[in-house]
DNA sequence: CCCTCTTTTGCACTTAGTTGCATAATGACC
DNA sequence: GGTCATTATGCAACTAAGTGCAAAAGAGGG
């Protein structure tokens, strides 16, 4: 159950509208949980209904932006989330699978397929890069920002990852056909 | 859509019953692709229904077991799902999500789980390890070998990149209610 | 004013995975 | 020959996420 929390974290950066969280989704917190805005609709109402946030007073009809903000029970469930005893989950991955089901298929046509995320995740590498480059340039960080840099980290690295094991695995894979 | 292909990875390998099938997924393919018994027997009806594969011929009543071999249609489509084009999925980690929400709520409590998680990824790691001691011994491989040391390399580099993330990250951390 | 385009919100449907429980056959124990 | 644990299969209900489509309101043009 992370979208509710992800929506929490979201709004107490800043309250905002569907809209607003759905496009700030789209770039920093959509990073590692990402939502559609039919899912962040659903979820502003169902933490409204539990009574985690609330809209601001505005016009509540159909059409019309509600912003949201957080209330002090939503961030003792968020506060008390953060810590909660949650197991990592296994690796769930399907291009292992399909992997693993060429040796017994045959690879034919997997080159291709690898190549090809081969380039999106070099993109997404890239792409992390910059945003250290220019979210966090020199040496000095407050507590917060050690924090967010980490976590900006593991996308580098789980990047930087796929990008070597896929070069490897694709020097090792018979020319075609296999 | 990857149980399906999954068990007919598995089924190829061996045509087996569900309860097999579930035991071999508790190894080998559960490691990046896990299933519950409930989910094993549903989806083999389902490819049974649409001639993928089918039971061979022994009494159907219930609580008997019914092995399941892979039909020709069956292998065909895995061969086809193997060279599909199926962008990887962005990251999606509930444990990232809670150090950022940390940055906003405060770290407490936060500590105890990370180095939980580290514990359970050394685990993991070691198990990887011993199965790569075990199965992938010395030098000259088959390709199909080839292929699956790769399947397991990328358990090795994945666990790795945890327990060093997460090694990094305590080491960070404020010492308690940050 | 009317028409149409964009913005903002949202419902309904579908798929995938999880949990809890049920039921039949089988062999072992007494 | 009864009952008890184990093996094997499976249904039903639920949760979480993803997809498709649409309706209300405002903005701007003619």
């Amino acid at each position: 159950m992370s979208l509710p929390h992800a929506i929490l974290t979201a709004l107490l950066e800043k309250p905002s509208s569907g809209l607003e969280l759905t496009r700030r989704f789209d770039k920093s917190i959509g990073f590692f949980w990402s939502a559609t805005h039919q899912q962040i609709y659903r979820e502003l109402n169902r933490l409204e209904r539990d009574g985690l946030i609330h809209a601001l007073p505005q016009p509540p009809s159909r059409g019309q932006r509600k912003e949201y903000e957080v209330l002090a029970a939503g961030r003792a469930e968020l506060t008390r989330w953060v810590a909660e005893n949650q197991d990592p989950k296994p690796i769930r991955d399907p291009l292992l699978l399909r992997l693993r089901a060429a040796t017994v298929v045959g690879s034919g046509g997997l080159a291709d397929e690898l190549r090809r995320h081969l380039g999106l995740h070099r993109q997404q590498l890239a792409l992390y890069e910059e945003i250290e480059r220019h979210d966090f340039p020199a040496e000095e960080e407050a507590d917060e920002n050690r924090l967010q840099h980490h976590i900006l980290r593991a996308g580098l690295s789980l990047e930087t990852f796929w990008v070597e094991w896929l070069t490897r695995t694709l020097a090792d894979l018979p020319p075609e056909g296999g």
